[in-house]
DNA sequence: CGCCTCTTTGACAACGATGTCAACGACAGT
DNA sequence: ACTGTCGTTGACATCGTTGTCAAAGAGGCG
């Protein structure tokens, strides 16, 4: 069996096609096509025979060739654009949409944005050009209307993470500004008056609307926004890292830190090691990030549920894929205050105002 | 202009092809293709005819339609299988993949495979019935002999991270062997002697190398395979965690730790500072971890370079595709010791033997 | 002015599959 | 034996695109 097997594989160079197949079980290619589709009315034999050329020839379909000519034209495939597929963020929500997605059958194409609206022109073309059955977008452009045909062609297109501007459609987010808006309460309610706000590029929605959160909770505190230290168009580690230095050497170093993003965390971890502040000033972070319990202190932080993001958005895009017809859905996922140290220090004595 | 766009996009809810824009543009389908592709002879102002047109109608043209008839049978589709997308060693690899793949117009395919071999043979299945134009493959399967009529067939196939078996083709691994040894070397060198080797899934390639490391390191540096506590088969955080602290526990508990993954090293890290431990053992964890600088003591490890393997295995994948016919290429990347406190601390004065 | 070359253009077949439809044979009912 | 029904099968057009090839027109040269 294996050295037919062999023997017929390697006869030809190329890829086998169902024609070959058929000539093998001197069939016809439709009786090929109704084996490997599972189609009924073949009879048992003839099938067996056929399944036996197709495994002698390690005959694969070609999805696409089918998908050409099929009714429904699906192409059983995804396309995921995140932030960065190296992000943990980024793999939880690529894990869910993975899972949701291969029960079904369908492949997903995944993408990194970086925020750069380019990327995201570019990425989502060529998602187009390869027919993906769904859209599963986070988003970097200031207004996503370039989309508009799709959407009318009727693709699901569902944003993650962030929302859509210019155009109807479904989107999957974190409570952000709740979200935010939690973090300074729960920093206000441990005496803290100074607190830095260290946010990322002004251009994204998530961004905005936790600044929102942070300054209305302020604002709700009693605390005039004059007394807060806003930080903004921080993008990695480093910029962070670097914004939080800075504060903590000038003038009135704030007693508490709210860090919006997981690398803005990770950065501004390390300044208050630098400056050996991490046991002496408060922080909270936006997004859970690994081994946050093990730290000392342990860090607080306002957990995202990046696994349901993804798999509500596949969800939905399924959804449509079946027929759902309804308006734009907008689904907000909460997020999930978990108190572990930093967030519960309580202000320096010395610190004024 | 964009009112004129949206009429032609909404009279006709289904996708535009060549033959309309053609249509359009008042000219025949070969001649919007050559616009399309960027072919030569074709005068510029039935050129932009074309292009208006195609803007217009929102064309993108269809590239497994093209694909099937291009002579090269591309489809700029790569098929990336990685042990799981929300693992950070994986993103990296997958992150560098995308990298190399993009800038040549290709698109990646992701999967996560979780160590089940028929995931393997699914995830492999959906990539070739996609006609993607090479795979890269962390594999759990104990051997890829399935492959060989593909391979034989010239698409190009390069195993990341894990060695194949059963057939002979490129990859790209890491000093399993040696890097542990490493990390051996350097406990004994502070003194250890009870060292635990907490390891994963014996049926990975790698597992089994890091293992023959440490066991390897053990024998040069005197101390009998008996003193050595070999736990294997651990495969996340919570069975590593619970079985250090079983080990801890037990009678002549170990001096250091050598955790041989990720994971591994974080469910040791929780065991140890569950039982008070984590001063007073030492720890070295193969494959770095985020954070692992901020804790105390920072967490010493055997870097891996996920981003390097990733890179070369793309350049492979991309050499056998301009052609490259040499024989199968075996590419080892070194490993990195990074020293952070935790590898260097001493044995307890009291432990024995 | 006729001939040749070169550029521009489109008609047509083909890629690998599936949908449609008709042909064929077996079998039941009369 | 004849008709009708049903299960089985394959011929053929077709999906959206590109490769091939030939036709038409422009331009140069003797």
């Amino acid at each position: 069996m294996t050295s037919l097997s062999d023997q017929q594989v390697s006869r030809n160079g190329s890829r086998p096609t169902m024609r070959e197949v058929a000539e093998l079980a001197g069939v016809g290619i439709k009786t090929v096509s109704r084996v490997i589709n599972g189609e009924p009315n073949v009879t048992p034999e003839t099938a067996q025979r056929v399944r036996d050329a197709a495994s002698a020839l390690d005959y694969q379909p070609d999805l696409h060739a089918g998908n050409l000519r099929r009714s429904d034209r699906r192409t059983r495939t995804l396309g995921l654009l995140v932030g960065s597929v190296d992000n943990p963020f980024a793999g939880a929500v690529h894990r869910a949409v993975e899972d949701a997605a291969t029960g079904r059958g369908v492949a997903v194409f995944a993408s990194s944005l970086d925020d750069d609206p380019q990327r995201e022109r570019e990425a989502v073309s060529a998602f187009l050009r390869r027919r993906v059955d769904g859209l599963i977008l986070t988003t970097a452009t200031a207004k996503q209307t370039y989309l508009l045909p799709e959407l009318r062609r009727g693709t699901p297109i569902v944003f993650v993470d962030r929302e859509p501007s210019g155009l109807e459609a479904d989107a999957v987010v974190s409570d952000n500004f709740g979200g935010a808006a939690r973090a300074v309460e729960h920093l206000l309610s441990h005496g803290h008056r100074r607190v830095a706000y260290l946010g990322d590029l002004r251009d994204l929605t998530t961004a905005r609307h936790r600044r929102e959160g942070f300054l209305d909770a302020l604002a709700r505190g009693g605390v005039p926004a004059a007394d807060a230290h806003v930080v903004e168009d921080l993008h990695d580690e480093n910029s962070a890292r670097d914004a939080l230095l800075r504060l903590l050497d000038g003038p009135d170093a704030p007693t508490a830190v709210f860090s919006a993003q997981n690398l803005i965390t990770i950065g501004a971890l390390h300044a208050l090691r630098e400056r050996g502040r991490h046991r002496d000033t408060a922080l909270v972070g936006f997004d859970d990030i690994e081994l946050a319990d093990l730290l000392e202190p342990g860090v607080t932080v306002i957990a995202q549920h990046p696994e349901d993001l993804g798999r509500i958005a596949a969800e939905r895009v399924f959804a449509r894929l079946d027929g759902d017809a309804s308006p734009a859905h907008r689904v907000v996922v909460g997020t999930t205050l978990i108190v572990r140290g930093s967030g519960e220090i309580p202000p320096r004595p010395d610190a004024g105002g």
